[in-house]
DNA sequence: CTCGAGAATGGAACGGCGTTCCAGATGTGT
DNA sequence: ACACATCTGGAACGCCGTTCCATTCTCGAG
């Protein structure tokens, strides 16, 4: 053991971080991963149990980091949409966490998410037979934009401006029948000049209204 | 052309999905839809693009019922609960709906889900400027749902009892550490007796609840 | 009625994937 | 120094989606 140039489970994920930040969830394979290493597919399954073990691990690092950067915040308010907005950041720094968070919504990650949000609901005033069903609304919701913006991630040519691509989508929308897709139609606009992290926001605070209305 | 039995997208969209309702979504290959139509993988690809695009015309084909299934009901706030119960009970019925619309949210099933939510909006008396924001965040919920059911399905051994399920995840919630995930732990009794369906609505309605507050 | 062109078919083949297997290298305790 | 457990790396297996192409089928023009 230790020779210099070990494997490690670490090492392994750390560079599996790396391909999936620089080229997405679809260039991580165990031969890329054993060319990166100076390895063999073969030698990586002494360390790892398979595929799916190693996105966990890696979407488990990025969600701790993310939890442990929230830390102690007072205000139970803040705090919950210090969560969100910290997992949206994660996701947007990181599309391959939104596909995972969705894929294996019982693993730990969101269990952390679902802790940090609703341990915070009693201070807010929230009676404890609403708590679950209340933190469960926010996680859902955090869930879908984690799918949402890890798909958009997909279908960008890499390194597309967003901009560009929410014009295209929105063309689309303001070209669609009228009779049959007025709402969409109409707010074709906004989509082209929004922000996504405002408009994430935006939902967080209309959950949290809702939540109010229950005290 | 008009052999009586002759390939068609309709047939093989049809054939696929008996396969997808029957053995999930792993079991849908080219070569077992060419097994069951008879034919090679080949032929197949005269009618459809990709597997992609077949799994986009089930999806559709399933949400464009659940929309139509709706239809005009005249109250608006029980008109979004229709659509989101509606859309609910199709991923309940066909998990691979699940899937497909937190994979490809961009795509005329969840474009047709917008509709249907945004549409109401203005009569519920939601100023315009937040109603892309409303829809947004219903849709972004719903699909978080859909995803989250349809990994469920995904990990349920075929035919397990979703009770005994329950059970055995709250079992391991309430074998956490107290420490850090005390609400958790607190919450894994209602896990075990919750029912799906109403804890969605309850977030639905929690979100309307936060929506009256815009007025 | 014939027959050629386009539509449709089906099965072989390609490249790539996750995973398994195993012969050998490497470092450690005695 | 030697046996042994740990660890390595690359070949091989069985799938997958997709492509390719020789063959069959259908129908309208001559």
């Amino acid at each position: 053991m230790a020779r210099p140039d070990a494997l490690s489970k670490e090492r392994i994920v750390e560079v599996a971080m790396e391909i999936l930040d620089a080229a997405g969830e679809g260039a991580l394979t165990f031969r890329a991963l054993g060319a990166r290493l100076a390895t063999g597919s073969g030698a990586i399954y002494w360390h790892v149990a398979d595929k799916d073990e190693l996105l966990a691990a890696c979407t488990s690092d990025v969600i701790t980091r993310v939890m442990a950067g929230v830390g102690a915040t007072a205000a139970p308010r803040a705090a919950i949409r210090a969560v969100a907005l910290g997992v949206f950041d994660a996701i947007d720094a990181h599309p391959w966490v939104g596909t995972q968070l969705s894929r294996e919504p019982w693993a730990s990650p969101v269990l952390q998410i679902f802790e940090g949000i609703g341990g915070r609901l009693q201070a807010l005033g929230v009676p404890r037979r609403a708590r679950f069903n209340a933190a469960s609304a926010l996680v859902n919701y955090i869930l879908g934009l984690a799918g949402q913006y890890a798909a958009g991630a997909r279908l960008l040519p890499r390194g597309t401006r967003r901009t560009a691509f929410l014009g295209a989508v929105a063309a689309r929308w303001a070209a669609l029948d009228p009779a049959a897709y007025p709402f969409v139609r109409q707010v074709a606009p906004q989509l082209r000049d929004h922000d996504d992290r405002e408009q994430f926001l935006a939902g967080i605070d209309l959950i949290l209204a809702g939540i109010r209305t229950l005290r």
